[in-house]
DNA sequence: GACAAAACGGAACACTGCTCCGTATATTAA
DNA sequence: TTAATATACGGAGCAGTGTTCCGTTTTGTC
């Protein structure tokens, strides 16, 4: 049993490194160098690293309450939408949504470098079983074919995002539509 | 007017390089450490610097035949196969053939910032027209619907295929497979 | 063979992520 | 209040990148 609470500036320090993290990051991408981070802050990059031993787990803390809103708009939504699919279709919006206003993410999510490991867990930890609720509802309404996992539908849309955002050329959207009509159950036998 | 012709070593250096690039490449990506590539070549850095500026550029060498083969099979494969869709499908097995096995190309084929732009271009310049061209064959035999642009095709499927090839969870073939089900013409209005 | 142009090699610089430990501070007990 | 101790902090320092620069070596020409 902890008898010691956790100490005042520690408390303070890890909210004044949430804020400033969360502004490199519109400014500069979840690539942001630590140091550039620190220096926002007014701490050194060891402070950082104490709170947040990896970049994933930092950009985790910044974004929770937002993957949070995501995973409880799911069944929400499948309980006020049309349709099975058109909830589906509501919630890959919002999910897509999040990862291209934060620039970034999506090439973090899909990073099978070093240290995102921890964020790739805990995104597909939380939104996976929401997106397979949906899935699972869409098929047994008949609305799609079965045989399509969350995991590998999250991952793929995850990936569409991955890109520069200003290209007028590409929008994920319309592919992340493409996919979805793709998923749908053939009309003809 | 140049009087004089390259010299021999020069010309000897550039093809140990490209030998030495491609064997590194599919043992540790496109992003392998310059020094790595130097070493395995038997040269210094400054050498690699000289005959390819950027990192693009060496890149562009080493996958120029490949990406050749592929631009050729398109015109191929549409007069070969039984409907422009057939041919479509096979030609972005090719493809996606190509993307996986020489692992990080994908990553290069979207990426912004570090210098990729001159690759970039070139699959570009090559690869679209043909992509469009079995596109359009396949709107005009009424197979798929307008409106998508080959760019954006190749991209999506570009970024589908990025990340680790060791999951059994995420298949890219699949999410492909989705994609080009989306692109099809609706059976019913 | 002598000479200049071309090419080479790799030390050196700049910029990362990350660790480590001496110093400073907050908390608690006396 | 003061002393003791756990806790947290800062930033120098290490290791691994990309990239440049220039003294040295090789090549081609006369």
């Amino acid at each position: 049993m902890p008898a010691r609470r956790k100490r005042a500036d520690a408390l303070r320090n890890e909210q004044t490194l949430l804020a400033a993290a969360a502004a490199v990051f519109v400014t500069s991408g979840v690539d942001a160098p630590i140091r550039e981070i620190a220096a926002r802050a007014g701490v050194g990059v060891g402070t950082i690293y104490r709170h947040f031993p990896t970049r994933a787990d930092l950009v985790v803390a910044v974004y929770r309450h937002q993957v949070e809103a995501c995973a409880e708009a799911g069944p929400k939504l499948l309980a006020d939408a049309e349709s099975p699919l058109a909830a589906l279709r509501q919630w890959v919006d919002l999910f897509v949504d999040f990862l291209v206003t934060k620039h970034g993410l999506a090439n973090a999510l899909q990073s099978d470098g070093s240290g995102f490991d921890a964020l790739h867990a805990y995104f597909l930890d939380r939104l996976v079983p929401v997106c397979a609720q949906l899935l699972d509802a869409a098929v047994d309404a008949g609305e799609i074919g079965p045989g399509t996992r969350a995991y590998e539908l999250m991952r793929g849309i995850g990936n569409l995002c991955v890109g520069r955002d200003d290209d007028p050329r590409y929008d994920p959207r319309r592919l992340v539509e493409l996919l979805i009509r793709g998923l749908r159950r053939p009309r003809s036998s």
